[in-house]
DNA sequence: TCGCGCATGCAAAAATCTTGCACGCATCGG
DNA sequence: CCGATGCGTGCAAGATTTTTGCATGCGCGA
Protein backbone atom coordinates (compact mmCIF):
# COMPACT_ATOMS: atom_id res chain seq x y z
CA UNK A 1 0.00 0.00 0.00
CA UNK A 2 2.40 2.76 0.87
CA UNK A 3 4.54 4.45 -1.89
CA UNK A 4 6.59 6.33 -0.05
CA UNK A 5 9.18 5.13 -2.19
CA UNK A 6 8.91 6.56 -5.40
CA UNK A 7 10.24 3.31 -7.47
CA UNK A 8 13.32 3.81 -9.66
CA UNK A 9 13.96 2.27 -12.76
CA UNK A 10 16.00 -0.74 -11.40
CA UNK A 11 12.87 -1.31 -9.10
CA UNK A 12 10.78 -1.19 -12.05
CA UNK A 13 13.16 -3.86 -13.59
CA UNK A 14 13.16 -6.00 -10.76
CA UNK A 15 9.29 -6.12 -10.85
CA UNK A 16 9.32 -6.89 -14.35
CA UNK A 17 11.28 -9.71 -13.93
CA UNK A 18 9.91 -11.40 -10.89
CA UNK A 19 6.33 -10.93 -12.31
CA UNK A 20 7.41 -13.51 -14.53
CA UNK A 21 9.35 -15.71 -12.56
CA UNK A 22 8.97 -15.18 -8.52
CA UNK A 23 11.87 -18.49 -8.59
CA UNK A 24 14.84 -16.81 -9.82
CA UNK A 25 17.56 -16.68 -7.14
CA UNK A 26 18.96 -13.30 -6.29
CA UNK A 27 22.25 -13.63 -8.13
CA UNK A 28 20.49 -14.10 -11.22
CA UNK A 29 18.08 -11.47 -10.97
CA UNK A 30 21.24 -9.03 -9.61
CA UNK A 31 23.03 -10.02 -12.63
CA UNK A 32 19.95 -8.98 -15.01
CA UNK A 33 19.84 -5.60 -13.64
CA UNK A 34 23.40 -4.83 -12.35
CA UNK A 35 23.26 -5.47 -9.00
CA UNK A 36 24.96 -7.36 -5.95
CA UNK A 37 22.33 -10.07 -5.04
CA UNK A 38 21.92 -8.70 -1.26
CA UNK A 39 21.08 -5.20 -2.84
CA UNK A 40 18.29 -6.73 -5.16
CA UNK A 41 17.20 -9.03 -1.90
CA UNK A 42 16.89 -5.90 0.02
CA UNK A 43 14.93 -3.88 -2.84
CA UNK A 44 12.45 -6.48 -3.62
CA UNK A 45 11.75 -6.98 0.47
CA UNK A 46 11.09 -3.03 0.46
CA UNK A 47 8.98 -3.71 -2.80
CA UNK A 48 6.88 -6.64 -0.33
CA UNK A 49 6.70 -4.32 2.27
CA UNK A 50 5.49 -1.23 0.84
CA UNK A 51 3.03 -3.38 -0.98
CA UNK A 52 4.36 -2.77 -4.89
CA UNK A 53 4.67 -6.85 -4.43
CA UNK A 54 1.12 -7.95 -3.23
CA UNK A 55 1.85 -11.75 -3.15
CA UNK A 56 4.47 -14.03 -4.69
CA UNK A 57 1.83 -16.78 -5.96
CA UNK A 58 1.85 -20.28 -7.85
CA UNK A 59 -0.24 -20.21 -10.51
CA UNK A 60 -2.36 -23.06 -10.90
CA UNK A 61 -3.61 -24.74 -13.62
CA UNK A 62 -7.68 -24.90 -13.68
CA UNK A 63 -7.76 -27.84 -15.24
CA UNK A 64 -5.62 -29.76 -13.34
CA UNK A 65 -7.70 -28.73 -10.55
CA UNK A 66 -10.67 -29.71 -11.96
CA UNK A 67 -12.38 -26.31 -12.73
CA UNK A 68 -13.29 -27.03 -16.47
CA UNK A 69 -15.34 -23.68 -17.10
CA UNK A 70 -14.33 -20.23 -16.69
CA UNK A 71 -17.41 -17.69 -17.34
CA UNK A 72 -18.03 -14.20 -17.51
CA UNK A 73 -20.85 -12.85 -15.12
CA UNK A 74 -22.19 -9.36 -15.99
CA UNK A 75 -24.20 -7.94 -12.70
CA UNK A 76 -26.48 -5.17 -11.99
CA UNK A 77 -28.09 -4.04 -8.57
CA UNK A 78 -31.71 -2.79 -8.47
CA UNK A 79 -30.18 0.02 -6.79
CA UNK A 80 -27.41 2.22 -5.66
CA UNK A 81 -28.12 1.16 -1.86
CA UNK A 82 -24.39 1.06 -0.13
CA UNK A 83 -25.84 -1.57 2.02
CA UNK A 84 -26.54 -4.00 -1.14
CA UNK A 85 -23.32 -3.38 -2.26
CA UNK A 86 -21.43 -3.96 0.41
CA UNK A 87 -23.34 -7.01 0.77
CA UNK A 88 -22.45 -8.15 -2.52
CA UNK A 89 -19.06 -7.27 -2.48
CA UNK A 90 -18.41 -9.12 0.75
CA UNK A 91 -20.32 -12.03 -1.04
CA UNK A 92 -17.83 -11.75 -3.71
CA UNK A 93 -15.12 -11.99 -1.47
CA UNK A 94 -16.02 -14.88 0.53
CA UNK A 95 -16.60 -17.14 -2.60
CA UNK A 96 -14.27 -19.09 -3.58
CA UNK A 97 -15.43 -19.68 -6.86
CA UNK A 98 -15.37 -16.05 -7.28
CA UNK A 99 -11.71 -15.67 -8.85
CA UNK A 100 -12.11 -11.78 -9.78
CA UNK A 101 -14.72 -9.17 -9.09
CA UNK A 102 -14.69 -5.48 -10.90
CA UNK A 103 -16.52 -2.95 -10.11
CA UNK A 104 -17.70 -1.15 -13.22
CA UNK A 105 -19.22 1.96 -14.49
CA UNK A 106 -21.63 1.72 -17.20
CA UNK A 107 -25.12 -0.42 -17.78
CA UNK A 108 -23.41 -2.87 -15.59
CA UNK A 109 -22.28 -2.79 -12.11
CA UNK A 110 -20.43 -5.42 -11.38
CA UNK A 111 -17.80 -8.28 -13.79
CA UNK A 112 -17.60 -11.68 -12.06
CA UNK A 113 -15.12 -13.78 -13.33
CA UNK A 114 -16.35 -17.25 -11.97
CA UNK A 115 -14.78 -20.43 -12.07
CA UNK A 116 -16.19 -23.81 -11.41
CA UNK A 117 -16.44 -27.35 -12.18
CA UNK A 118 -19.13 -27.72 -14.69
CA UNK A 119 -22.09 -25.91 -15.98
CA UNK A 120 -24.04 -27.54 -13.36
CA UNK A 121 -22.35 -26.07 -10.78
CA UNK A 122 -22.09 -22.58 -12.91
CA UNK A 123 -25.96 -22.27 -12.50
CA UNK A 124 -26.28 -23.71 -9.09
CA UNK A 125 -23.60 -20.90 -7.89
CA UNK A 126 -25.05 -17.98 -10.10
CA UNK A 127 -28.59 -19.14 -8.54
CA UNK A 128 -27.59 -18.83 -5.13
CA UNK A 129 -25.20 -15.03 -5.70
CA UNK A 130 -26.76 -13.28 -8.01
CA UNK A 131 -30.42 -13.23 -7.01
CA UNK A 132 -32.79 -12.32 -4.10
CA UNK A 133 -31.01 -10.58 -1.61
CA UNK A 134 -27.87 -8.65 -2.31
CA UNK A 135 -30.46 -6.28 -4.17
CA UNK A 136 -29.53 -8.08 -7.63
CA UNK A 137 -31.60 -6.66 -10.58
CA UNK A 138 -30.27 -8.89 -13.81
CA UNK A 139 -27.00 -10.69 -14.51
CA UNK A 140 -25.43 -12.29 -17.93
CA UNK A 141 -23.37 -15.40 -18.00
CA UNK A 142 -20.79 -15.30 -20.88
CA UNK A 143 -18.91 -19.11 -20.51
CA UNK A 144 -15.35 -18.98 -21.76
CA UNK A 145 -14.61 -21.51 -24.29
CA UNK A 146 -11.01 -21.04 -23.54
CA UNK A 147 -8.71 -18.43 -22.51
CA UNK A 148 -6.40 -16.37 -25.04
CA UNK A 149 -4.27 -14.81 -22.03
CA UNK A 150 -4.41 -15.44 -18.94
CA UNK A 151 -2.51 -13.73 -16.07
CA UNK A 152 -1.56 -10.97 -13.52
CA UNK A 153 1.47 -9.88 -15.54
CA UNK A 154 1.41 -5.90 -15.91
CA UNK A 155 2.85 -3.53 -18.34
CA UNK A 156 5.96 -2.27 -16.42
CA UNK A 157 7.40 0.95 -18.27
CA UNK A 158 10.61 2.42 -17.16
CA UNK A 159 10.53 6.13 -16.13
CA UNK B 1 -0.68 -29.59 -19.44
CA UNK B 2 0.42 -33.19 -19.20
CA UNK B 3 -1.93 -34.25 -16.53
CA UNK B 4 -0.47 -38.03 -16.35
CA UNK B 5 -1.05 -38.32 -13.02
CA UNK B 6 -4.84 -37.76 -11.76
CA UNK B 7 -3.24 -35.34 -8.28
CA UNK B 8 -4.28 -36.88 -5.50
CA UNK B 9 -5.17 -34.75 -2.19
CA UNK B 10 -1.78 -33.94 -0.95
CA UNK B 11 -1.32 -32.76 -4.02
CA UNK B 12 -4.49 -30.97 -4.38
CA UNK B 13 -3.33 -29.55 -0.53
CA UNK B 14 0.24 -27.83 -1.54
CA UNK B 15 -1.65 -26.37 -4.78
CA UNK B 16 -4.08 -24.40 -2.71
CA UNK B 17 -0.83 -23.38 -0.25
CA UNK B 18 1.80 -22.38 -2.60
CA UNK B 19 -1.39 -20.99 -4.82
CA UNK B 20 -1.83 -18.58 -1.82
CA UNK B 21 2.28 -18.16 -0.87
CA UNK B 22 5.16 -19.52 -3.00
CA UNK B 23 7.66 -18.52 -0.68
CA UNK B 24 7.25 -21.10 2.26
CA UNK B 25 10.26 -22.88 3.03
CA UNK B 26 9.38 -26.62 1.98
CA UNK B 27 9.38 -28.10 5.40
CA UNK B 28 6.42 -25.85 6.32
CA UNK B 29 4.17 -26.99 3.86
CA UNK B 30 5.64 -30.46 4.48
CA UNK B 31 4.63 -29.81 8.52
CA UNK B 32 0.94 -28.25 7.21
CA UNK B 33 0.69 -31.38 4.90
CA UNK B 34 2.65 -34.16 6.86
CA UNK B 35 5.17 -34.72 4.87
CA UNK B 36 8.93 -34.28 4.63
CA UNK B 37 10.60 -31.44 2.73
CA UNK B 38 11.91 -33.67 0.54
CA UNK B 39 9.00 -35.83 -0.11
CA UNK B 40 7.18 -31.66 -0.97
CA UNK B 41 9.95 -31.18 -3.17
CA UNK B 42 9.63 -33.74 -5.22
CA UNK B 43 5.80 -33.21 -5.29
CA UNK B 44 6.07 -29.88 -6.65
CA UNK B 45 8.78 -30.32 -8.81
CA UNK B 46 6.14 -33.20 -10.94
CA UNK B 47 3.64 -30.27 -10.15
CA UNK B 48 5.36 -27.87 -12.27
CA UNK B 49 6.85 -30.32 -15.14
CA UNK B 50 3.47 -31.66 -15.53
CA UNK B 51 2.04 -28.17 -15.88
CA UNK B 52 -0.59 -28.17 -13.10
CA UNK B 53 1.70 -25.51 -12.08
CA UNK B 54 1.69 -22.91 -14.44
CA UNK B 55 4.39 -20.29 -13.00
CA UNK B 56 5.31 -18.93 -10.08
CA UNK B 57 5.02 -15.15 -9.68
CA UNK B 58 4.79 -12.20 -7.80
CA UNK B 59 1.57 -10.34 -7.79
CA UNK B 60 2.75 -6.84 -8.47
CA UNK B 61 0.48 -3.98 -7.17
CA UNK B 62 -1.47 -2.33 -10.32
CA UNK B 63 -1.08 1.40 -8.90
CA UNK B 64 2.44 1.18 -7.80
CA UNK B 65 3.34 1.01 -11.74
CA UNK B 66 1.35 3.52 -12.65
CA UNK B 67 -1.72 1.52 -13.88
CA UNK B 68 -4.16 3.54 -12.64
CA UNK B 69 -6.66 2.63 -15.01
CA UNK B 70 -8.51 -0.99 -15.33
CA UNK B 71 -11.23 -1.84 -17.58
CA UNK B 72 -12.98 -4.57 -19.30
CA UNK B 73 -14.36 -4.44 -22.87
CA UNK B 74 -16.23 -6.49 -24.26
CA UNK B 75 -15.68 -7.24 -28.30
CA UNK B 76 -17.50 -8.67 -31.64
CA UNK B 77 -15.82 -9.36 -35.01
CA UNK B 78 -17.82 -9.12 -37.39
CA UNK B 79 -18.15 -13.16 -38.97
CA UNK B 80 -16.49 -16.28 -37.71
CA UNK B 81 -13.60 -15.94 -40.04
CA UNK B 82 -10.88 -18.03 -38.70
CA UNK B 83 -8.36 -15.86 -39.84
CA UNK B 84 -10.04 -12.78 -38.36
CA UNK B 85 -9.99 -14.61 -34.93
CA UNK B 86 -6.47 -15.87 -35.02
CA UNK B 87 -5.29 -12.26 -36.00
CA UNK B 88 -7.50 -10.57 -33.11
CA UNK B 89 -5.89 -13.72 -30.34
CA UNK B 90 -2.29 -12.48 -31.53
CA UNK B 91 -2.69 -9.17 -30.97
CA UNK B 92 -4.18 -9.75 -27.88
CA UNK B 93 -1.55 -12.18 -26.68
CA UNK B 94 1.00 -9.49 -27.89
CA UNK B 95 0.06 -6.39 -26.55
CA UNK B 96 0.76 -5.84 -22.27
CA UNK B 97 -1.77 -3.65 -21.65
CA UNK B 98 -3.98 -6.85 -22.20
CA UNK B 99 -3.64 -8.59 -18.70
CA UNK B 100 -6.58 -11.09 -19.68
CA UNK B 101 -8.33 -12.15 -22.79
CA UNK B 102 -11.18 -15.19 -22.59
CA UNK B 103 -13.11 -16.28 -25.59
CA UNK B 104 -16.64 -16.16 -24.96
CA UNK B 105 -20.01 -17.49 -26.42
CA UNK B 106 -23.00 -14.94 -26.06
CA UNK B 107 -23.67 -11.84 -28.16
CA UNK B 108 -19.71 -10.72 -27.54
CA UNK B 109 -16.58 -12.87 -28.98
CA UNK B 110 -13.75 -11.81 -26.32
CA UNK B 111 -13.77 -10.50 -23.01
CA UNK B 112 -10.86 -8.09 -22.85
CA UNK B 113 -8.79 -6.88 -19.37
CA UNK B 114 -7.32 -4.14 -20.07
CA UNK B 115 -4.91 -2.12 -17.88
CA UNK B 116 -3.46 1.13 -18.70
CA UNK B 117 -2.07 4.31 -17.26
CA UNK B 118 -4.92 6.55 -17.83
CA UNK B 119 -8.10 7.21 -19.80
CA UNK B 120 -6.37 8.66 -22.49
CA UNK B 121 -3.44 5.49 -23.20
CA UNK B 122 -6.81 3.64 -22.76
CA UNK B 123 -8.92 5.41 -25.13
CA UNK B 124 -5.94 5.33 -27.73
CA UNK B 125 -5.16 1.72 -26.59
CA UNK B 126 -8.71 0.88 -27.82
CA UNK B 127 -8.53 2.51 -30.65
CA UNK B 128 -5.24 0.73 -32.11
CA UNK B 129 -6.71 -2.82 -31.11
CA UNK B 130 -10.66 -2.60 -31.52
CA UNK B 131 -10.50 -1.04 -34.65
CA UNK B 132 -10.87 -1.70 -38.84
CA UNK B 133 -8.70 -4.78 -38.77
CA UNK B 134 -9.27 -7.79 -37.01
CA UNK B 135 -12.55 -7.44 -38.22
CA UNK B 136 -14.02 -5.88 -35.13
CA UNK B 137 -17.55 -5.30 -35.61
CA UNK B 138 -18.16 -3.25 -32.35
CA UNK B 139 -16.86 -3.00 -28.81
CA UNK B 140 -17.86 -1.73 -25.59
CA UNK B 141 -15.63 -0.52 -22.49
CA UNK B 142 -16.52 -0.77 -18.78
CA UNK B 143 -14.28 1.39 -16.53
CA UNK B 144 -13.51 -0.64 -13.40
CA UNK B 145 -14.04 1.68 -10.48
CA UNK B 146 -12.36 -0.79 -8.30
CA UNK B 147 -11.23 -4.35 -7.96
CA UNK B 148 -13.31 -5.95 -5.31
CA UNK B 149 -11.44 -9.49 -5.98
CA UNK B 150 -8.55 -9.97 -7.87
CA UNK B 151 -6.13 -13.17 -8.00
CA UNK B 152 -6.09 -16.39 -9.75
CA UNK B 153 -6.27 -18.66 -6.81
CA UNK B 154 -8.77 -21.29 -7.49
CA UNK B 155 -11.00 -22.93 -5.36
CA UNK B 156 -9.33 -26.34 -4.92
CA UNK B 157 -11.10 -29.46 -3.25
CA UNK B 158 -10.31 -32.71 -2.35
CA UNK B 159 -11.76 -35.61 -3.68
C1' DT C 1 6.19 -65.38 -3.09
C1' DC C 2 9.02 -62.61 -5.67
C1' DG C 3 10.05 -58.61 -8.29
C1' DC C 4 9.12 -54.18 -9.74
C1' DG C 5 7.55 -49.43 -9.62
C1' DC C 6 6.90 -45.70 -6.86
C1' DA C 7 6.88 -42.59 -3.06
C1' DT C 8 8.93 -41.76 1.18
C1' DG C 9 12.44 -40.22 5.02
C1' DC C 10 17.01 -39.22 6.11
C1' DA C 11 21.26 -37.06 5.72
C1' DA C 12 24.99 -34.94 3.19
C1' DA C 13 26.08 -31.53 -0.19
C1' DA C 14 25.01 -27.56 -2.84
C1' DA C 15 22.74 -23.48 -3.44
C1' DT C 16 20.44 -19.67 -1.80
C1' DC C 17 19.09 -16.26 1.45
C1' DT C 18 20.11 -13.21 5.28
C1' DT C 19 22.65 -9.95 7.91
C1' DG C 20 26.45 -7.19 9.98
C1' DC C 21 29.81 -4.11 8.51
C1' DA C 22 32.38 -0.60 6.14
C1' DC C 23 32.39 2.36 2.25
C1' DG C 24 30.87 5.85 -1.24
C1' DC C 25 27.91 9.42 -2.44
C1' DA C 26 24.58 12.95 -2.06
C1' DT C 27 22.18 16.32 0.74
C1' DC C 28 21.92 19.63 4.35
C1' DG C 29 23.09 22.87 7.83
C1' DG C 30 26.60 25.27 10.20
C1' DC D 1 33.96 24.93 2.94
C1' DC D 2 33.29 21.17 5.75
C1' DG D 3 31.50 17.79 8.77
C1' DA D 4 27.17 15.30 9.92
C1' DT D 5 23.66 12.43 8.39
C1' DG D 6 20.91 9.35 5.64
C1' DC D 7 20.74 6.01 2.19
C1' DG D 8 22.08 2.44 -0.82
C1' DT D 9 25.71 -0.53 -2.04
C1' DG D 10 29.20 -4.66 -2.10
C1' DC D 11 31.35 -8.11 0.47
C1' DA D 12 31.64 -11.98 3.32
C1' DA D 13 30.26 -14.86 7.11
C1' DG D 14 26.49 -17.33 8.96
C1' DA D 15 21.89 -19.30 8.75
C1' DT D 16 18.44 -21.38 6.09
C1' DT D 17 16.70 -23.72 2.35
C1' DT D 18 16.91 -26.64 -1.57
C1' DT D 19 18.65 -30.55 -3.90
C1' DT D 20 20.12 -35.25 -4.39
C1' DG D 21 21.81 -40.06 -3.40
C1' DC D 22 20.47 -43.89 -0.93
C1' DA D 23 17.95 -47.34 1.61
C1' DT D 24 13.41 -48.61 3.09
C1' DG D 25 8.48 -49.73 2.84
C1' DC D 26 4.23 -50.45 0.47
C1' DG D 27 1.09 -52.09 -3.20
C1' DC D 28 0.37 -54.60 -7.25
C1' DG D 29 0.87 -58.01 -10.78
C1' DA D 30 3.39 -62.03 -12.50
Amino acid sequence: MRDRHPLDDLDRLLLALVQQDARRPLHELGDEVGLSPSAVQRRLTRLRRTGAIRAEVAVVAPEAVGAELTSLVLVALADDDPEHHAAFRARMRAEACVQQCYAIVGQWDYAVLLVTRDIAENRELSRRLFVSDFGVRRYETFPSSGAVKSGLTLPIEPG
